[in-house]
DNA sequence: AGGATTTTGGACTTGATGCCCGTTATCTTA
DNA sequence: TAAGATAACGGGCATCAAGTCCAAAATCCT
């Protein structure tokens, strides 16, 4: 029979053998970090065949890379909340921070395994942050106020300053909790650390 | 004869060979990146035999890592020598900043090769800076000052950030000049981004 | 010059990748 | 529920890099 064009229900093994993959991945994550896996151990965990697992994805970075997705439309979906809520600029903006910070925190095990892993996961998850990032000062800023620092370099600059921060803070075991750690990010952030350094020593 | 014990002057040819090694290292990093080098990659480009390469580094990232030392120096030296330098805080603090923007400058496909390449020379890099700029906050702030916000959240910050605009900045052919990124990079790590969101749209 | 040390190059093992293909299991749909 | 389509299996195969080892040759140091 002929394939119907628009959209086909996947098939259910496929929908399985996908699934599988994608969780035996997390939990080997967890168990080895991402660098020390490889694929044959993903199958064999997986109990899927290896020509299986190639023909579904090309490589160990394609399997994260599609299956870290679903954490975009989470936090995606929190900004728009944040966005939608009134207030002033200062609890408006950098509307991802505490979200992330509740879910790492509430995945802690998953996002250490991510962090403490390979340069693929920090680097899509760098994305999506500096696409949130991008969309909020679009929103936030007024057009006519560009100054001489290119839009861009203030994405990098939060964007970076935060995976930092995150990071630290998972190999920390989330010590201080995330409304705290969030605090401390957006205060740094908005206010400068000029503000910290000062504070007992303004000359 | 019997070793001496406190400093042997270095055989030659273990000088020449771990001074082929790097070069050729870094040589090929320009050329193919980071990741996509191959021992034997390295030993065929120095003319180096595979075996004098193991009796020498366990690995790529050991090579890299003893490679990459010299530049702790530079940055240290000019680090101590802004320091004496007298000034307001402003001008004072962020010291690696200009000196990293210019050193990248000056090698710009080294640093390319290096940011766009494996985690290792990144990790690194990042280790130096958090040493100087956790040294430059010891110098800076007042011991009583301290906040609610742990002084290593603001090293990780700032050198998460630095490193995150560098990046950038060198994927875009180091476009605006050393004096401008820096200025920018401490404006807003100074003064928050608050500055700059709210410049034309002060509600 | 001569003993010490390094370098060499090739052989060997191990283990991962990626691909192929005939067979078997499972799904879809009519 | 039976038939035809499709996916999964699994074993084999070629390729390549990582490490290790060793005897012979080259080079250094004094």
């Amino acid at each position: 029979m002929v394939m119907q064009m628009t959209k086909m229900s996947i098939d259910r093994r496929v929908a399985r053998t996908r699934d599988t993959l994608h969780q035996t991945l997390m939990s080997l994550i967890l168990k080895q970090g991402y660098e020390a896996i490889t694929i044959r151990d993903i199958c064999d965990t997986a109990n899927v065949g290896r020509s299986t697992f190639y023909a579904h994805y090309t490589s160990k970075d394609d399997l994260m890379r599609s299956g870290i997705e679903n954490l975009r439309s989470v936090l995606v979906d929190r900004q728009r909340a944040a966005q939608a809520n009134p207030g002033d600029i200062r609890h408006r903006s950098l509307g991802f921070s505490l979200t992330l910070f509740e879910h790492a925190r509430d995945h802690i095990d998953l996002h250490r395994g991510l962090v403490g892993g390979g340069t693929v996961a920090l680097g899509i998850i760098r994305q999506i942050l500096a696409d949130l990032v991008r969309g909020e000062l679009a929103a936030t800023v007024d057009k006519k106020s560009e100054g001489a620092t290119p839009r861009e370099f203030v994405v990098q600059y939060i964007v970076g300053a935060y995976m930092a921060v995150l990071t630290w803070w998972l190999d920390r075991g989330a010590k201080p909790p995330p409304t705290e750690v969030d605090a401390m990010f957006r205060r740094l952030a908005t206010d400068g650390i000029l503000a910290h350094l000062a504070e007992g020593d303004r000359s």
